[in-house]
RNA sequence: GGCGCGUUCGUCUAGAGGCUUAGGACGCCGCCCUCUCAAGGCGGAGAUCACCGGUUCGAAUCCGGUACGCGCUACCA
């Protein structure tokens, strides 16, 4: 198995969304896949009916693609191991369970919740120092066992756990790791409603979708000898595990709800960029090895193994993922942030009918080093989107003085003598030679002409502002700001 | 409580016994550039490598213990 091409798989429970540790375990998963030339299989673990979720299916699909995710095997793409939901193969699991009861691997159980949450009391108030199920019904008699099958008791199949056993296993980033199996439990295989806990399915899915390495989260390293028990149960050779270390809120605790945004569709919804955050992700408890650390996918893709993940979990820190956007937004092409653009207007409910895609682009490409997110476009310069409505009252107070109005009447004419379409270059030779004439330092109408055409005291270049806006409106607004602040 | 895993600057990390006065990145501070704000360049502060003991000529790196953190402990995944 092991030289067959390498088989991986992202196995996730359809709960709402797509958690960004998901999106890390996925992400390795793929790496992995892509870098070894092997298959990377989506199969949804939906076996538990109380959590269904309506349409959680869709939205993890949408996330993972949105993410470029692309798996060769899942539920909405088919495969030669279908089919890829859990709840679709009940059939499967149940005579696996069956065929682990023949060999005395496992044993229905018919005892209440009442009685095993009784049990539990019991030996929680005798201090023994784990709560397992007593393998009370393992003492049933086949005729016993007939009889209240027949009777239609519900049951459960649990597994059948010999006691003073080693339990071990090697995992690419644990390395070694041991159990004693006095401390298994007899784990729940078929639950009441029919349906298989993880532990079965997983053991089952995995084997029978022949995948060879199992790439999760450090959540499941505790249940692993169960898995382990299982594959022996049924004479199969075991994947290679490897147990990825947790992602953290800031104070160390697993990463939450509660302390910041957990779903990849929070990310989307505030603007990052889908490259950002898989750049940020993929940081996340593994590097190269060197100093590298913008990466596209494919990138990462030709890097990665997974002998370089790190053992300790790692927090999420907001600050550097902000960073890594705008790494990623300042390596795009205007044209490629033209639609992204265009959207955030329409959400901000800001019209544009009037702009051309040049002069949009043209608005990206002179912001483009000053921010992070495309929203921050219209946050940071809505004069290009706008009229301007208001002039910042320190700029105002600093830069615009009783002569200041004569001056940039001068500079408006001046201006206006120029060609249709000036470049930087002739605002700029324009403004030198207003100043020179009426001998005063540049910058006595270099801050009023900011002031007038934006209104505001930062941003991009004074003549980029001119050259954006063409003409005709920096006349106007220069014209607007003289009777307005004069 | 039991079992398991982990522990290098605030954060992400490099480091796989001598190359380390522990390197890089984010963030923070300063300088330069400059019409502003950024970006960029340069520099700075920031880690007794959790602690204790052992092995070794020599340990962040190997071993043991302790502490702390996290995970699991369901007919949830």
């Amino acid at each position: 198995m092991i030289n067959d091409t390498p088989r991986v798989r992202f196995a996730p429970s359809p709960t709402g969304y797509l958690h960004v540790g998901g999106l890390r375990t996925a992400l390795y998963n793929y790496l992995f896949a892509k870098r070894n030339n092997g298959k990377f299989v989506l199969r949804i673990e939906d076996t538990d009916r109380n959590r269904y979720v309506e349409g959680a299916v869709e939205n993890l699909i949408n996330a993972l693609k949105w993410c470029g995710l692309d798996y060769d095997e899942g539920p909405d793409k088919g495969g030669d191991y279908g089919p890829y939901m859990q709840s679709q193969r009940l059939e499967i699991y149940k005579e696996h369970a069956l065929q682990l009861v023949e060999n005395g691997h496992a044993y229905y159980c018919f005892c209440t919740p009442a009685r095993l949450e009784e049990l539990k009391k019991e030996q929680q108030a005798a201090k023994l120092p784990q709560a397992k199920y007593d393998k009370h019904c393992l003492s049933l008699s086949n005729d016993e066992v007939a009889a209240k099958l027949n009777a239609g008791e519900q049951y459960v199949i649990r597994l059948n756990v010999r006691p003073g056993q080693k339990v071990a296993f090697t995992d690419i980033i644990r390395e070694y790791v041991e159990f004693d199996s006095n401390n298994i439990d007899d784990q729940v295989l078929i639950k009441g409603d029919g349906y298989p806990t993880y532990h079965l399915a997983n053991v089952v899915d995995d084997h029978l979708m022949k995948i060879t390495h199992v790439v999760r989260g450090e959540e499941w390293l505790s249940s692993t000898p169960k898995h382990v028990l299982l594959y022996d149960f049924f004479g199969w050779e075991k994947p290679i595990f490897a147990h990825l270390p947790l992602l953290l809120n800031p104070d160390r605790s697993k990463l939450s709800k509660r302390q910041g945004d957990v779903a990849v569709e929070d990310y989307r919804a505030k603007g990052y960029f889908k490259e950002a955050l898989v750049n940020f992700v993929s940081l996340l408890g593994w590097n190269a090895g060197d100093d590298k650390e913008f990466y596209y996918l494919n990138e990462l893709a030709e890097k990665f193994s997974l002998e370089r993940v790190n053992k300790a979990g790692a927090v999420f820190d907001i600050e550097k993922l902000n960073w890594l956007n705008a790494e990623h937004l300042r390596a795009k092409d205007p044209a490629d942030l033209l639609q992204t653009l265009k959207d955030e207007l329409t959400a901000a409910g800001i019209g544009f009918t009037d702009k051309t895609d040049d002069y949009l682009k043209n608005v990206i490409a002179v912001m483009k080093e000053r921010v992070s997110f495309v929203k921050e476009y219209i946050e940071k310069s809505p004069y290009f989107f706008l009229p301007v409505t208001s002039y910042d009252e320190n700029s105002k107070l600093k830069n615009w003085n009783p002569d200041t109005g004569a001056q940039m009447t001068r500079l408006k004419d001046e201006f206006l003598k120029l060609g249709d379409s000036p470049v930087k270059e002739d605002y700029e030779s324009a403004l030198k030679n207003v100043a020179a004439e009426l001998n005063i330092g540049a910058g006595k109408l270099i801050h009023p002409l900011r002031l007038s055409t934006s209104g505001m005291a930062a941003g991009p270049g004074v003549y980029d502002i001119p050259v954006v806006l063409g003409k005709a409106e920096t006349v106007k607004r220069i014209e607007d700001a003289i009777t307005r602040l004069q």
